[in-house]
DNA sequence: GAGGCGTGGCT
DNA sequence: TAGCCAAGCCT
């Protein structure tokens, strides 16, 4: 038997009644940049650790003129923390985008948004339909999840197939008129009742039309595929001191939290560390003594990756930088000031 | 298609 | 504890 076309209402009308309130919330048109920066901000995150981030985001840079005019480095500094950088980065290159190629105005169609950098198929969706109430989907890991029990989807839910195939089933269910709300509830609907592990079937108000919980499946769908086991990383980080100043890089433009700023450091910790650190100074013009002992040690589950720093303190002892772009004598009463992230946030404690 | 890319909460 | 997972996108 094929699923019924009435949860699609019922789940609306789930959400006119469940509907949290939310910061980009707001009722009747929704402001299209508000929404971009909340559907970046949210990937791969979740809501509450988005709240504060957000409204910190919108009085500093509340429109796209104000992002688009902003340095990148005061960009970062507001997204430290909320992880996977290049979101930020991205965001900033595409408003400018928006800014020089589209005087200012988001674009409300998807295959214009899906040219914008970081925006891909979920975002656009998401843009053209909670602020332009276009009648395309926003699938994303919610979509999936709730899509895959209602029609009994046993296929690995991470396949470009079962993607195109829930798209294609949204698209055909979305009530008229009501593309925004519909996907937003949808994505509610998976927040708050068809949880991951154990959904909360009893509470669920599409419960009769579930072709998962007919057939006892709903805490074995869906299906995806098993993730990979976390490796380990050793390094060697040194805190080199100049009188009240710290010596610090910042990290290449793309890649591992890419652009912010980090204790120079060495891959391995075991044997000839101290020796690296040296060379490592030495390749940018200063020379350092290095204490021998390790001042900390620290253990960091970090991008799917178990990190081992083993922390080192040094005195300068003479040289100039001869990278004066991406090292720099800091000032240890400034250091807040530069965007850090990962596990090298936690070596500043140590100025301190 | 697979792997890289952060962080925090939950089990 | 170690693994899983969350409003994904880029290369």
């Amino acid at each position: 038997m094929k699923n019924s076309d009435k949860w699609p209402l019922l789940l609306l009308e789930w959400f006119s009644k469940n509907r949290r309130p939310l910061p980009w919330r707001s009722e009747g048109k929704r402001d299209p940049y508000a929404v971009w920066v909340s559907e970046v901000m949210s990937q791969q995150t979740k809501v509450e650790t988005v709240k504060p981030y957000y409204e910190s985001w919108m009085e500093q840079f509340p429109s796209v003129a104000e992002l688009a005019a902003a340095d990148e480095q005061d960009v970062l500094r507001q997204w430290q923390g909320l992880g996977y950088y290049s979101r930020a980065k991205n965001l900033l290159t595409a408003v400018r985008e928006v800014q020089n190629k589209y005087g200012g105005v988001i674009p409300s169609e998807k295959a214009e948004l899906l040219t914008l950098k970081g925006v891909g198929d979920y975002t656009a969706g998401a843009i053209s339909s909670l602020a332009y109430n276009r009648p395309v989907a926003a699938v994303d890991g919610n979509v999936l999840r709730v899509l895959a029990r209602l029609y009994k989807i046993e296929e690995n839910i991470l396949s470009t197939n079962v993607k195109k195939e829930v798209t294609r089933l949204v698209e055909s269910q979305i009530p008229p008129g009501r593309a925004g709300d519909f996907n937003e509830a949808l994505m509610e609907f998976g927040a708050v009742i068809c949880i991951p592990k154990y959904p909360r079937c009893s509470d669920c108000p599409l419960a009769d039309f579930c072709e998962a919980k007919a057939a006892g499946m709903e805490t074995v769908l869906p299906v995806r595929l098993a993730s990979k086991k976390q490796t380990e990383e050793k390094y060697a980080v040194l805190v080199c001191r100049r009188n009240k100043s710290v010596l610090v890089r910042q990290r290449p433009d793309r890649g591992l939290l890419a652009s912010m700023w980090e204790f120079p450091a060495v891959r391995g910790e075991e044997g000839r560390a101290e020796e690296k650190l040296k060379d490592l100074m030495a390749s940018v013009g200063i020379s350092v003594f290095i204490e021998p002992e390790i001042v900390m040690k620290i253990k960091h589950v970090f991008s799917h990756k178990k990190w081992h720093l083993s922390v080192y303190e040094g005195q300068y002892t003479g040289g100039n930088l001869t990278e004066k772009e991406k090292w720099q004598w800091l000032p240890v009463c400034e250091y807040t000031s530069l965007p850090w992230a990962g596990p090298h946030g936690k070596i500043t404690a140590l100025l301190s």
